[in-house]
DNA sequence: AAAAAGTTTTAGACTCATCTAAAAAATTGA
DNA sequence: TCAATTTTTTAGATGAGTCTAAAACTTTTT
């Protein structure tokens, strides 16, 4: 088994590597993991020597197919914990993160596997991330930004790429919620700013607002 | 805040406590905690640091106040959690406790006491063992050991003093559940075992079997 | 009341995960 | 290209929690 702190480093490993396709630089990872580039060495050393990533000097980390199958465990029960906080207890989407983060870290193959079927086995979270499977599969977002539409099209919030509380909570202040159908009815050359239209409703929304949801083109 | 540790500490301090009154020793916590007593040495005086726990050397220790605050917090989770594992998840009695032993540290009040409410406020785990509720009162139990009990004498099996696997395995395959009805039909004066009446069927039980039953007479 | 036995504490060492400071390698850019 | 800058690694230290071995204290036995 690994310890809690092993699981982190994979679990953010395996966030940066969609975006460093060629490589999870030390930097990086220490910025990710909110701690100094010479304790990312150290960690990474010992992931080595445990062979759930593959590591040169100098030249970042890769996960290996272990390394990757604990990540995705690790963000399966992640994200089975949040729905159950959500559905079963009553918490807001932007109070779920914390309690996540200890959550997603209790050894019980049979727990997680109990988790999903009393869930009822769902696809996704309440930020809209894919849940994987007890196989680790999962359903490949076919999602864009909402930034990448242009003027005229419509689509289906279905997921936020950042998910801080103060994120959330500005999209409950504005009744922004997943499921919910979003047209475009303006976006300015200059900002990216929209003017956009849900429930019946006007709303112009920042390219910093854009550029953190997830749509689904209909 | 406290460690894990520190944690598992206060709540065996606790449980000795009810069988020494006087001050819980060393060895006796190094047994409880499966460790030696030099490390016990070391996490006493940690603990005595923070105030949550009385200690003079060589005479044992004792929870202060915010030490049994801390511990009933603790064991507190570890039985809602057993519940939530049985009730709501389908495991068995004799499953629950690993997974419970670190459910125990996850660290939110709100999710405690939402569990709690979730559950519909159970007073006590499947072991029988009472559950306190989030002031930390405890309904103590007004219950005896089976083995206390004489001849023709009747009660309610409400909860078991070890709660191994192997004991409640042993119970499951002999039908013994909480809340049943047992008769004492006769006790061995040499041996203390007894032959008892329980679902309409009779049963002989030793005296290790008869003395970790905890019995609510009639 | 000593000696023997048992219990508890101290001293020093180890591992994990972290840190700071400094050295080494890679990258940038004049 | 080679000096400056940035990134990464090494070296050595720290703290939590544990260990072994030995010393100190208590209790029991004779």
């Amino acid at each position: 088994m690994f310890s809690l702190s092993e699981e982190n480093y994979l679990k953010a490993i395996f966030h940066l590597e969609t975006a460093y396709k060629s490589g999870v630089s030390t930097n990086a990872l220490a910025e990710e993991m909110q701690t100094k580039a010479s304790s990312v060495t150290d960690m990474i050393k010992r992931l080595s020597d445990k062979d759930l990533v593959n590591y040169k000097k100098y030249q970042g980390v890769k996960l290996s197919d272990a390394g990757k199958k604990a990540a995705i465990e690790v963000i399966r029960k992640h994200r089975l914990w949040e729905v159950f906080l959500v559905e079963k207890l009553g918490f807001n989407w932007d109070e779920v993160h914390e309690v996540a983060e200890q959550l997603e870290h209790i050894k019980s193959e049979k727990l997680t596997n109990e988790l999903d079927k009393f869930l009822e086995y769902p696809k996704r979270d309440p930020h809209g991330d894919p849940i994987p499977d007890s196989k680790g599969n999962f359903s490949v977002a076919n999602r864009v930004l909402l930034s990448d539409l242009d003027k005229g099209e419509t689509g289906i919030c279905v997921g936020v790429k950042d998910s801080s509380a103060e994120f959330l909570q500005y999209l409950d202040k504005n009744n922004i919620s997943l499921g919910k159908e979003i047209n475009i009815l303006e976006k300015e050359d200059f900002d990216q700013s929209m003017l956009i239209k849900m429930n019946g409703n006007q709303l112009r929304i920042s390219n910093q607002i854009s550029t953190n949801l997830f749509i689904k083109t209909i």
